[in-house]
DNA sequence: TACATACAC
DNA sequence: AATGGTGTATGTA
């Protein structure tokens, strides 16, 4: 049977309408089934599907009074939400169309026609519209992407560059919201209620001001979402790409009437397993998702619950994350791991763990912080990946300290891990 | 605290 | 021959 990682590459996406998505699934296909990476997925699939077997008994098993109960509290819970739905803000989510591609062609714009894909044979991370006519995107290992397109060119990432276009586009960001909040280098929310009223602008007009000024200053085209939260932003800012944009009115008819037939995996947290596990309980749209309310909160934990109700009303990101001034995000971690040819030499291997040390170490110094535990990861040559943590006795950013735990940990591992393919 | 999983880009 | 790297959140034990 055809398992379903390999759809993976053939959901619809921007540039790819008309693509033989049959065809391309049986490529992605037969150029997979017989690697350790396609064992090692079929192995993962049948621990999801394991899962969802379990919570269908589970469901099975709930008495019809419970649901019932159920059903009355949850109808409580979507009131509260909806009594907090505010529809005072406008959020706009701009999106660069294919980034890192676009900023390529600028240079050499005889890219431009020719499929073209940033990465190599082993990964790409974004490909140009030529390209994705072929159902090449990111995420797809080149050599794939080379099957379906042989004229396919490689073009080798330059994040020196990305930063560079990105500080331009958030030059203009601040101008319509000085709060703007950049989740990546190549996309945005801003809140610009306050700019619309000030203008005696449409949200849309702003829209389409901001969009014709980042593609004067950079010379690149995005697309934008406008919406009362950024949740639903997100999903506009997809809707028409590229270079185009989408509105939702600040109405809770209009906010319905998008939702009714909205796939959940449009929506941004909603991913492969959750669809997939939504999917097995007759839940694809965020409609269905209502209809089903109780269900959801009988079957998901009350964190999940939280969030699928506000996915199914359309409440929640409404509200700017409170911030003090003077914040700065705080991080939580900093890593480095590295893909290399799988090779099982002990001596080579610690090498590299005392390389990646030096880099944590360098990073921790760079940015003034101390770290107080080490994680080794360890990915198996067939792709199985563990990780092994340790707490030390004090902070530090000391290379010789972080390798040495990290080499504890290895050697702890020596027996099991074999042949690896990556460390970090 | 240790470890795994899911998700985003 | 060939399937990435960095970071956050959450569940479970």
């Amino acid at each position: 049977p055809t398992s379903a990682f390999t759809n993976a590459f053939t959901n619809a996406k921007a540039g790819m309408e008309g693509v033989d998505r049959e065809m391309v699934k049986r490529v992605v296909h037969d150029m997979s089934v017989n690697s350790a990476h396609f064992a090692t997925e079929s192995r993962k699939e049948a621990a999801v599907e394991a899962k969802i077997l379990a919570m269908k008994k589970r469901a099975a098993s709930i008495r019809p009074s419970a649901l019932a109960t159920i059903k009355a509290a949850v109808d409580d819970r979507v009131a509260r939400m909806e009594a907090s739905r505010d529809l005072t803000k406008t959020w706009v989510h701009v999106d660069m169309d294919s980034f890192f591609a676009s900023v390529h062609i600028l240079e050499r714009p005889e890219l431009r026609d020719v499929p073209m894909a940033v990465g190599g044979m082993s990964m790409i991370s974004t490909a140009n519209y030529a390209a994705r006519k072929f159902g090449v995107r990111s995420a797809m290992p080149g050599f794939i992407a080379k099957k379906l397109c042989p004229q396919l060119v490689f073009v080798d990432s330059d994040f020196a560059k990305y930063k560079h276009y990105a500080s331009l586009t958030r030059e203009v960001f601040k101008e319509y919201d000085p709060q703007f909040d950049a989740g990546s280098l190549d996309e945005a929310y801003l809140e610009i209620s306050a700019y619309c009223a000030g203008k005696s602008m449409t949200p849309a007009d702003v829209a389409e001001a901001l969009r014709r000024e980042v593609r004067e200053k950079t010379k690149l085209t995005c697309s934008a979402g406008v919406a009362p939260t950024r949740r639903l932003a997100k999903v506009c800012s997809d809707a028409n790409k590229p270079d185009g944009q989408m509105v939702i009115e600040p109405t809770r008819d209009a906010v319905a009437a998008l939702l009714s037939s909205l796939p959940v995996r449009k929506i941004g947290g909603v991913g492969k397993v959750l669809d997939r596990t939504l999917a097995a309980f007759g839940i694809a749209t965020c409609g269905d998702l209502l209809r089903e309310r109780a269900l959801v909160v009988a079957l998901f934990s009350e964190v999940q619950s939280d969030f699928l109700l506000g996915v199914a009303i359309g409440v929640g990101g409404e509200a700017r994350p409170a911030r003090p001034p003077g914040w700065a995000p705080q991080r939580k971690s900093l890593s480095q791991e590295r893909t290399f040819a799988p090779t099982a030499d002990a001596r080579a291997l610690a090498a590299k763990i005392a390389a990646l040390a030096e880099e944590v170490a360098a990073g921790l110094a760079r940015e003034n912080l101390l770290t107080r535990t080490v994680t080794l990861k360890m990915k198996r040559a067939d792709f199985e990946v563990a990780q092994r943590q340790t707490s030390l006795p004090r902070p530090t950013n000391d290379a010789q300290t972080i390798s040495d735990a990290a080499l504890r940990l290895f050697r702890g591992e020596k027996n099991t891990h074999g042949s690896l393919r990556l460390l970090g």
